[in-house]
DNA sequence: CACAAAACCCAGTATCGCTTGGTTTTGTGT
DNA sequence: ACACAAAACCAAGCGATACTGGGTTTTGTG
């Protein structure tokens, strides 16, 4: 998963109507934190609503008041992380050549990762609570990376027989896919692969 | 995920000692067909044991005779079809000129392709059943488009300034990657997105 | 044809996501 | 200051499900 800024959302938000009280607001972010921990940790599966509410100090009934259910807390996690990103990063849109970069600091934390990965395959199927989320996500992807990457054709900077989509899209898809085979080989580099696709990327030289 | 040959596998049995008997082996096969469709059709999670079990004419607790659980019944629907499609393709090696082929083929089958990317993402988590399977399925992957990628660079066909592992690592994932992406949107065309890296990889024309 | 192993099933158990129907706490308008 | 509405919280339990233990029946074989 290319994990970075995606400021569409408002945010998933549960049917119900918590977090107007100061102590809700909170909670709810304890929550987040809490259970972005248990799910990098425990994986989808893995992770119970027991343990979260546990870990947070209220019982299990009451994350139900914060959210409407395991898939919902999943997906709000997710959608927090792009938000604290894209705050971090200014909401400056992704140069290319930071891409390594990006690819790098992913290398710190396996389990969100791993959570990202699964995610976005689990949430594929047809009438899959996340499904649009990840649907817009890369939509919004692939054409902030597209326009970069028009950008720098202009400049020269990338060659020109092939159409800003197409780039962006195979882009994207080193990026998620070389994600997958660094975790199951921690040899592979992620930095050095996505280094690779933009070289080939570069005009000829002679 | 590159669905093709994998025959390392001697097949991860369940503990057990199933599948003597004529009519236990083909109660198997039975129920690896039936499983694969109901995995196809529902997702790992919507799965009930129940219903492949029903389906199959046999009771649930049956089941646990011939598999050791639910993972182990996916990982064996998995490996047969990576199975039958070495049989299938009488165990050649895959020509890099083939993958566009060999993702207009997934695009048929949607469900199984959703499953193989969930199934590859799980497995990732250290202690997963699966994911020794996966992990020598992606070196074995690996290592024959390296391979491949050599021999083609020796007939001046591919560009000789990128090592033949880091090239195949980057179809790998371009393959795996931009089929989460037709999964979301089926406007994303995987057969062109492989033409379009092996055309990256081509050496300089003039 | 005896007998061992495989194939099969009944009747559970434990766990987990989630719901219902409440009580207690918190903030606010007057 | 206090009433009152809404939010925060919880006890108890429901239904489904993956999985087990302890059997019986069926199948193949020496």
């Amino acid at each position: 998963m290319l994990r970075l800024q995606a400021t569409l959302y408002t945010r998933p938000m549960s049917g119900k109507a918590p977090g107007t009280y100061a102590k809700g607001i909170e909670r709810r972010r304890d929550l987040l934190r809490i259970a972005a921990d248990v799910f990098a940790a425990e994986g989808f599966e893995g992770t119970t609503l027991k343990l979260v509410a546990e870990r947070a100090g209220i019982k299990e009934a009451t994350l139900f008041h914060y959210f409407s259910g395991k898939q919902d807390l999943l997906t709000a996690v997710l959608a927090d992380r792009d938000e604290q990103n894209t705050v971090r990063s200014g909401g400056a849109a992704i140069a290319l050549a930071d891409l390594p970069g990006i690819a790098e600091r992913n290398e710190q934390h396996p389990g969100l990762t791993a959570l990202f990965a699964v995610a976005s395959a689990t949430a594929t199927r047809p009438g899959h609570a996340a499904r649009d989320y990840f649907r817009d996500r890369y939509a919004w992807l692939v054409e902030k990376t597209a326009v970069n990457i028009a950008d720098a054709q202009a400049r020269g900077e990338i060659r020109a027989d092939i159409s800003p989509e197409d780039a962006a899209r195979i882009i994207i898809g080193v990026f998620d896919g070389i994600q997958l085979q660094w975790l199951y080989d921690p040899v592979v580099s992620m930095p050095g692969a996505l280094a690779g696709v933009l070289r080939l990327l570069e005009p000829q030289s002679p």
